[in-house]
RNA sequence: GGGCACUUAGCUCAGCGGUAGAGCACUACCUUGACAUGGUAGGGGUCACAGGUUCGAUCCCUGUAGUGCCCACCA
């Protein structure tokens, strides 16, 4: 017997373990058949550091949903799990540790030690994220499990990487990086974040307000925080026409001043021309270098003074004005972002903040300083540290992604991988096709280091082994030579782009690379389509010559615990694990589902998961009535054999159910599919067919009891199956519950076959329980208004019974009394007096309540049908008398609105009879 | 500055060119032999606003307002 309640908490590890033993989700178990039978995912790996949030916990049901749907439909399902090394996040975990107790740093280690620490923490805890996948559910082949610093993918990030280099397609180049002065490394431009800073101090020198150093120091302490600093560069020299002896620049980041080596203006502004004409110069202020004015297109005159001070080392656009003016580029930052040697002596060492306010200190000191606005700009930071990043003049290793991202482009222009929903094609070919060079050098150890050893002269040799190096630097050289290894390692994105082939096996030809690439579809978040869905096309397009997935489906964002969208003192920061726990994983997974609905946020109601669990209650107590009433499956069990009306209707409504179902699967329409087996199961299965059948299995017809019993069992089979996806457990547990009592399953749910059903559905027995619905759900709702205590029994009197409706009535007898507490039903010509009327469509009927019911109810009753009946006329009159609609509108259209007519016509007709007889009554 | 969404019941969200839906919350009644994590019956919405297209708009188009996100720039 099963227990009274369901209890996912005592059910959920015992499946997950008979899954595993049976080795259930085995890539390659299936018949094999040709490569179409293949349908292959990869997860998005997940961080090892990582522990499972909401957007995880969407992602995973998502893609756990489809991989089930198509195993049972006898696909050979391969879902490839594993999780990525995550550079930054992990070196930083296993720092804190060190710190946290008490051991020497990273750099005190060394980085051969330290490595060797970071490989024993994965070892120990990197793995927590794998079980709680598997305690979400989800049906990976686990024994395919990948890192993507294993072995085999560092091998084909190796080969990727040599390949590239040869090709042309990775470079070494000096330019400007986003430099992260917390972590001392470079990171690439989706890795930095821009925030909003607004100041509000504001000075001008010219307005004579009084403006000491005191003043000046409070507002320095706020920043950087959006002020706009105005600065006097003297002039070496006076020049004819320009009246002032100086010119005005102005700058948010005043410690760059130190590494200014030209000012710019725009060619036509007038205010400057003649500065520029003249060949002026200035004398840097606290620096002491002269530097010169230039006309340059990039300087806007409407920003600012109109002159901008140019510091290549230090500012994008101004790396490419000096580049065009041959300016010197000096580096006045260094790693950690203190100020370097290259900069005057009294600022050297100092904190960038720091000197920022020095040097505005020192120039007002001098009388320099102009004035101070508030201004409103963006600084970035960095994603992962969160400090101010720097541009930074450094040597780094780039990809050329302009170049790569074109067969990218092309894909998915010609269709061969497809967006769902389709508008983030856009935001893929916007980012493609401004696409800028990927910087994939770090300066971390934990990751792939770059396969490039150097010469004593500097000169690199890229090869797949430090001997293939040697062997080219003996080439080059002439003779053997020392070599050092590049000490820096790859972007952890670099790897994550292999992902779809390096998972299979690749470089290697392996028959899993031949079986699963393409892959089927790519499930994953918006967030990351730039940082690895882009990626991945490029380079499996290179390597492979074939898209990395068919499909991409793009889910909506649950946003997570830094509650940007989920707002903390909401309190709707949820944690799936707790919820598992209250819930369990069926709940949560079939609440995600079911709001996964295309292209919008999720934000997640608690309350939701609990309403799918009590879903899960249900299904799990309407198994437990199957089983009480002996409703075991027959072997081989047909559902057209069916005789009774009752089970001819609910295996017509599996039939459409399934149907519904499997093409909103096919159609990534999860939140459909969800709540298409919810309202079958429910809404129809429990509320309905189970009720409706019990004077059958109660009854003594032993041939229509023995087929309810049959076709009950059938049906929460297809229920079962249906349902799997979606809540994988609880269905398990009832599918292998029921092998007890029933026919012997020898495979288990997971592994059976999804429903296909055609032509089940038989049309007059669904009209036929259609009118007993409606007729039962009158009555009911009459009795409530007219107050008729809910035990009560009362008769019922049909009235003007045709042929079909007595012959209706007399088969539904015991159903009729018992759903609707009905002790007896006449047949009348009319209805008896001081009765309440009940309209179920064509069908008129009576519950004689004279002395018991309220008549001024029923009166006022009576009235408000015919006036909501009148209204809706009204509507349809309109409509019809209409000659522009009866000439434009849809043929099917005018029927309907014809046939309501007729309808409403005879309700009112009958409600006024009722009506007009209450009134003479009285 | 460019782009993409969103605005529907008290809350969280579906939906859709032709009688507005779910979960939760709410009201009344019901411990009826599967289920109180339940049952029955209800209440609650001028589908942000203004125009337009259409026989007909909550749905399509345009605009407005508000909200959110992405990208770029920021002297």
């Amino acid at each position: 017997m099963l227990e009274k309640t369901f209890q996912p908490a005592e059910i959920e590890p015992r499946i997950d373990s008979e899954w595993e033993k049976a080795q259930a989700f085995k890539a390659g178990r299936a018949a094999s058949g040709g490569k179409n039978a293949a349908y292959a995912i990869v997860i998005p790996p997940p961080n090892v550091t990582g522990s499972l949030h909401m957007g995880h916990a969407l992602n995973n049901t998502l893609q756990d949903i489809l991989v089930r749907f198509e195993r049972m439909r006898g696909r050979d399902v391969l879902w490839q799990p594993g999780t990525d090394h995550a550079g930054i996040a992990t070196q930083m975990v296993v720092e804190r540790q060190l710190a946290a107790n008490k051991q020497p740093s990273r750099r005190e280690l060394g980085r051969a030690e330290f490595l060797k620490r970071v490989w024993s923490w994965k070892e120990d805890s990197g793995g927590t994220i794998i079980n709680q996948l598997k305690r979400l559910g989800a049906s990976c082949d686990w024994s395919r499990e990948r890192f993507t610093m294993d072995e085999g993918l560092s091998k084909a990030v190796v080969k990727v990487f040599v390949q590239l280099y040869n090709e042309g397609l990775i470079y070494k180049d000096k330019r400007l990086v986003n430099w992260d002065p917390k972590f001392q490394t470079a990171i690439s431009d989706l890795e930095v974040v821009q925030i909003e800073k607004h100041g509000s101090f504001k000075w001008d020198k010219m307005s004579g307000e009084p403006f000491d150093a005191e003043a000046l120091a409070k507002v320095l302490a706020k920043d950087p925080s959006g002020h706009l600093y105005y600065f006097r560069y003297p002039l070496t020299k006076k020049v004819a026409g320009y009246a002032k002896d100086y010119i005005v620049v102005a700058t948010t980041r005043p410690e760059t001043m130190l590494g200014d080596t030209g000012v710019a203006v725009h060619p036509d502004d007038e205010r400057y021309a003649g500065l520029v004409k003249a060949g002026a110069k200035v004398k840097l202020p606290l620096v002491g270098r002269e530097i010169p004015i230039v006309a340059d297109e990039y300087s806007d005159p409407d920003k600012g003074t109109g002159a901008v001070k140019i510091t290549p080392a230090h500012d994008f656009n101004d790396f490419e004005v000096g580049k065009r003016h041959d300016f010197e580029k000096i580096n006045v930052l260094d790693a950690f972002g203190k100020i370097s040697g290259e900069a005057p002596e009294t600022y050297r060492g100092l904190d960038r903040f720091e000197a920022r306010k020095k040097v505005v200190d020192d120039i007002h000191a001098l009388g320099l300083l102009e004035k101070i606005e508030p201004t409103g700009h963006t600084v970035p930071h960095g994603d992962r540290s969160g400090a101010v990043i720097e541009p930074w003049l450094t040597d780094q290793w780039y990809v050329n992604a302009a170049e790569m991202a074109k067969p990218a482009i092309a894909a998915v222009e010609s269709g061969k991988t497809d967006f769902v929903p389709k508008n983030w094609e856009k935001t893929y070919f916007e980012w493609m096709r401004n696409i800028q060079p990927w910087c994939i050098s770090r300066q971390l150890w934990w990751g792939h280091q770059i396969p490039a050893w150097y010469g004593p002269d500097g000169h690199y040799f890229v090869a797949a082994t430090e001997g293939e190096a040697k062997a080219l630097a003996k080439k080059h050289y002439k003779k053997d030579v020392a070599l050092a290894r590049d000490e820096d390692v790859l972007d952890t994105w670099f790897s994550s782009a292999l992902w779809p082939f390096s998972t299979l096996g690749w470089p290697d030809k392996t028959p899993e690379l031949n079986r699963y690439y393409p892959t089927s579809v790519l499930v994953t978040g918006f967030d990351i389509i730039f940082f690895w869905v882009a990626r991945m096309m490029m380079m499996g397009l290179h390597f492979m010559k074939e898209v990395p997935f068919k499909d991409v489906y793009i889910h909506a964002l649950v946003r997570d615990e830094k509650g940007q969208k989920m707002s903390k003192s909401k309190g709707n920061v949820m944690d799936p694990l707790v919820l598992i726990d209250e819930f369990g994983a069926d709940a949560l997974r079939f609440t995600l589902a079911a709001m996964a609905a295309q292209g919008r946020d999720i934000k997640l109601a608690k309350s939701r998961v609990e309403g799918y669990r009590n879903f899960a209650t249900k299904l799990w107590n309407a198994s437990r009535f199957a089983e009480m009433n002996e409703c075991v499956r027959l072997r081989d069990f047909d559902p057209k054999s069916a005789s009774q009306t009752f089970n001819k209707w609910i295996i017509g409504e599996a039939e459409l159910c399934a149907k519904t179902v499997t093409s909103a699967i096919e159609a990534y329409r999860f939140n459909e599919a969800a709540l298409t087996i919810y309202e079958f199961v429910w809404g129809q299965f429990c509320d309905w067919y189970l009720e409706l059948i019990k004077p059958l299995l109660s009854g003594d017809d032993d041939a229509a009891k023995a087929e309810t019993r049959a076709v009950t069992a059938w049906t929460l089979d297809q229920i079962l199956k249906m349902l799997h996806p979606f809540m994988p457990f609880i269905t398990e547990e009832l599918w292998a519950h029921m092998v007890e009592h029933g026919v012997k399953r020898d495979d288990l749910l997971c592994l059976s076959q999804w429903p296909s059903l055609d032509g089940l559905v038989d049309n007059e027995a669904a009209e036929e329980v259609n009118w007993v619905v409606e007729l039962i759900s009158e009555i009911r709702s009459v009795r409530t208004e007219m107050n008729v205590p809910a035990g009560a029994k009362i008769p019922l009197v049909m009235i003007g019974a045709g042929d079909v409706i007595r012959a209706r009535v007399r088969r539904n007898d015991e159903t009729l009394k018992r759903l609707a507490r009905i002790d007896a039903i006449d047949f009348a010509k009319s209805a008896p007096k001081g009765a309440a009327l009940v309209v179920a469509g064509e069908t008129t009927a009576a519950l004689p309540l004279a002395g018991i019911i309220d008549m001024a109810a029923e009166k006022r009753r009576l009235a408000k049908e015919i006036e909501s009946a009148m209204s809706d006329l009204k509507k349809m009159d309109a409509k019809l008398s209409n000659p522009q609609f009866m000439e434009r509108a849809k043929e099917e259209a005018i029927e309907e609105t014809k046939d309501r007519k007729t309808e409403l016509e005879a309700e009112i007709k009958r409600f006024s009879a009722a009506l007009k007889r209450l009134s003479d009554a009285a």
